[in-house]
DNA sequence: ACGTGTAAGATTTTT
DNA sequence: TCTTACACGT
């Protein structure tokens, strides 16, 4: 070893300050390399300073120079540079890259928009606008990006839709029942699912068929599954698993495509490696299958999504595939105190499908971690809001605290708990945004306009509003539509030429004028206005005012979406109708969560992953709900179970509290459950077990009877503002004041009772001279004063 | 063709 | 307990 690069490789070392692990990470560029990342030990830190690294210096830490080649004058510069870091960083630079590769060739997989956007933030800060040539995406955007390049050679063609669940779910239903089948004995749940997984293992119709032998249930699949790749296929639209599927399929069948992007990611690399599943494994094997710098993140522990397909098998067996891979393990954890580190580690250790690690902190100690038993669902949240607010008073942010539980069912007690005790929440997950019905209403004309092959979208809005058109209709159009092999739209645009359709014809013909004049105004007209027409000229919106009041959250619902075309038209380079379906179909509930705004975050624990808060409240820590009791006799179930114990506990950075009841309704049951079997797992000197029975005071004990003559607020489902994004860019509303009278556009003129703050926002109590007390969210409102 | 009752069914769900 | 889909009556 010589003397520069000794000196080489202490610059660099200097300017990546990591811990020894996570350098050699970072400077590990050439070839497979696993990284296994504990929970909390800095992965992303590493992924940006990787791809820092490799765009500023190439390998330069890993080759080695000669004596000879470096002139004295250098081998001087060098000395100073490393000893003292004083010296010409670019010349550092200039003398010691090593063929750094051009940002467009790193290819770098997330698997949530959240964490992409990230990435890419952090990416800019640290590289600089040459970060935006870096493909850092999703595995879905990633291969959409693809698709879109080639789309005839995946066999479909321009103006492409994209089936959500939802969507995709109505296909096959629609398929069941035109296949004169039973739907109790196949359930449109249960063979969607398995047309899936048969998609996730890359598993065409016929490969199905040959799979099922002679089960009756599996081969009548294989029908439906064949007449649902017919129908996408007809009605020019790709599901989710498509995304995945045909890029692979392509790639596979067009090698000189896949040559052409093998040759364009010099480097790849992949978070989340343990939640792949096989198409996903299958796509980055053939990427990476030229330049074999194919770097995986993840962390075996932490993989939750085997229900959806991902196989942990992946990072097992990464060795197994890449034979000369090498293995880092990052298990310095940075997040949370050594108490909740050590209880994380005990339960996990019971697990035997893991490649061993085991976490450790220079965190001090911490406080022990709380272990509560209350006497029910509402004593429980009861006990969650009042040490919160204990907390608070103390100087914490609502927003440093989570709650986490199993399934969203529990989110209800927990947040009837909150607005009773007035802390601000937020609830992440449970229903989308975009899975309200008006909002997959309003997308579907938009759909249809984008592509007029898309016969589901068009079955979902043509008699929405009612326009008359009732199954009799349908069912001659269908029946035109086959015959003919033209998309329902064009049979609605020549329903004159048809008998059978002649009652009607005058209408359909006015729907199918209606959704081709919107067409033809795409591209020349701005989207939001576009919109606009198309909630106004359809009735769609007329409809939803003459409902009334029970229509009012979603009318609110209609103009959110109108501001979100708004934004996505002001924030994006090329705004387009095809982008904003896109970018749509890829998102999320948890992309519109603003860490920003003060309030306490209520999600499951799968959402929670990635995330991480002061103060953790792990709900419902019982068995039969966590582990569900689906999983308890499944010795896999279980183990994933386990890891999403391990998940959950790993949130916390400092106070960590795990609560159960006694009694729990659930779905309208009462029952009795032992305390979950993963907080048994603790070490009894880790925690300290509290009870509502013995140190509550009484008044404050059960939460109904804790504002005893509080009215109860009527029983409409006043939570929807709660739960709907934020618009993240909207600054805080005026404030209002209790007296203050204000006008809204749909209800009218209204007195202000009440003001609470919300977060960012604040919540409000209308009494409006028309239509009652409504509560609403000042952002959203649009309230004028009076 | 539309509105209303009722019955079933409800883990988790990065995209 | 609560939602959502379909069957039935008008």
């Amino acid at each position: 070893m010589n003397c520069f690069n000794e000196y080489k490789k202490k610059a660099l070392e200097r300017e990546f300050p990591l811990n020894p692990q996570q350098q050699q990470a970072v400077f590990q560029t050439e070839g497979p390399l696993l990284i296994l990342a504990g929970a909390g030990s800095g992965k992303t830190t590493v992924l940006i300073n990787r791809i820092a690294y490799l765009l500023k210096y190439g390998r330069a830490y890993e080759t080695n120079w000669m004596d000879e080649d470096i002139s004295p004058e250098d081998m001087v510069f060098m000395e100073e540079y490393a000893q003292t870091g004083k010296g010409d960083p670019d010349y550092f630079t200039r003398l010691v890259a090593v063929e750094p590769p051009p940002p467009w060739s790193i290819l770098a997989i997330t698997f949530t928009n959240k964490a992409a956007n990230e990435l890419k933030e952090r990416l800019a800060r640290a590289v600089g606008p040459e970060s935006e040539s870096i493909w850092a995406c999703t595995f879905h955007a990633a291969c959409l990006r693809i698709l879109r390049r080639d789309i005839e050679k995946a066999g479909r063609g321009k103006n492409c839709a994209i089936y959500d669940a939802d969507d995709s779910l109505r296909l096959v239903r629609d398929i069941i029942k035109s296949q004169n089948l039973d739907d109790k004995r196949f359930e449109p749940k249960g063979v969607r699912n398995a047309i899936s997984k048969a998609k996730d293992s890359m598993l065409s119709p016929r490969d199905y068929r040959a799979s099922a032998g002679s089960d009756y249930y599996k081969t009548t699949v294989a029908d439906i599954y064949e007449a649902y790749e017919k129908t996408l296929a007809e009605l020019n639209a790709i599901d989710f698993d498509d995304i995945l599927l045909l890029t692979v399929r392509m790639l596979e069948q067009y090698p000189e495509v896949l040559e052409y992007y093998q040759r364009r990611f010099r480097y790849i690399l992949i978070d989340e490696y343990q939640d792949t599943n096989r198409v996903q494994y299958k796509l980055v094997s053939m990427l990476a299958a030229k330049h074999q710098n194919l770097c995986v993140v993840g962390d075996d522990d932490q993989s939750i999504y085997r229900f959806r397909g991902a196989t942990i098998e992946n990072i097992l067996s990464f060795e197994t595939q890449y034979p000369d891979a090498k293995i880092i393990r990052l298990e310095q954890n940075y997040r949370s105190t050594g108490n909740i580190l050590d209880a994380a580690n005990a339960v996990i250790a019971k697990n035997t499908a893991r490649k061993g690690k085991t976490l450790w902190t220079e965190n001090e100690r911490g406080a022990k971690i709380t272990q509560y038993q209350a006497l029910d669902e509402s004593s429980e949240a009861a006990f969650i809001g009042r040490t919160i607010l204990d907390r608070v008073k103390k100087g914490a942010k609502f927003s440093s605290h989570a709650v986490l539980y199993r399934i969203n069912a529990m989110a209800g007690e927990i947040e009837k708990q909150f607005v009773r005790s007035g802390i601000p929440y937020r609830i992440v997950g449970g229903a989308r945004f975009f899975d309200h019905k008006e909002i997959k209403d309003v997308m579907a004309y938009l759909s249809l306009i984008y592509n007029p092959a898309d016969n589901l979208r068009l079955l979902r809005i043509i008699n929405e509003p009612k326009r008359g058109i009732g199954d009799a209709t349908i069912t001659a159009m269908q029946r035109i539509s086959e015959e003919l092999g033209i998309p329902l739209l064009h049979v609605a645009a020549r329903a004159d030429e048809f008998a059978a359709l002649s009652k009607k014809s005058a209408t359909l013909l006015e729907f199918a004028r209606m959704i081709l004049d919107f067409s033809e105004q795409v591209g020349s007209i701005p989207l939001a206005e576009l919109f606009g027409l198309i909630i106004e000229q359809s009735g769609y919106l007329a409809m939803l005012k003459a409902g009334g009041r029970a229509e009012e959250g979603r009318i609110e619902n209609v103009y959110e979406l109108l501001s979100m075309i708004k934004k996505y038209e002001e924030t994006t380079p090329q705004p387009s109708l095809e982008g904003f379906l896109e970018e749509t179909a890829l998102m999320t509930d948890l992309d519109n969560y603003d860490q920003n705004a003060d309030a306490v975050v209520l999600m499951t624990i799968h959402a929670a992953k990635g995330l991480e808060f002061d103060t953790v409240f792990v709900a419902g820590a019982e068995e039969n709900i966590f582990p569900s009791n689906r999983s308890i006799y499944e010795p896999a179930e279980l183990e994933e179970e386990r890891r999403l114990a391990y998940v959950a506990f790993t949130r916390a950075k400092k106070l960590l509290y795990i609560t159960h009841a006694e009694n729990r309704m659930l779905f309208g049951n009462t029952t009795r459950n032992r305390l979950s079997r993963f907080v048994s797992d603790i070490p009894a000197e880790l925690k300290e077990v509290k009870g509502a029975r013995e140190n509550t005071p009484r008044p404050a004990a059960a939460g109904m009877t804790a504002v005893p003559s509080r009215q109860r607020p009527e029983p409409v489902k006043t939570a929807q503002p709660f739960s709907r994004p934020v618009p993240k860019s909207t600054p805080t509303a005026e404030r209002y004041m209790p007296g203050d009278q204000v006008f809204h556009d749909t209800f009218g003129r209204g007195i202000v009772t009440s003001a609470k703050p919300m977060g960012a926002d604040f919540l409000l109590e209308i009494a409006f001279d028309n239509c009652g007390t409504k509560r609403i969210m000042a952002n959203y409102a649009r309230l004028k004063r009076e």
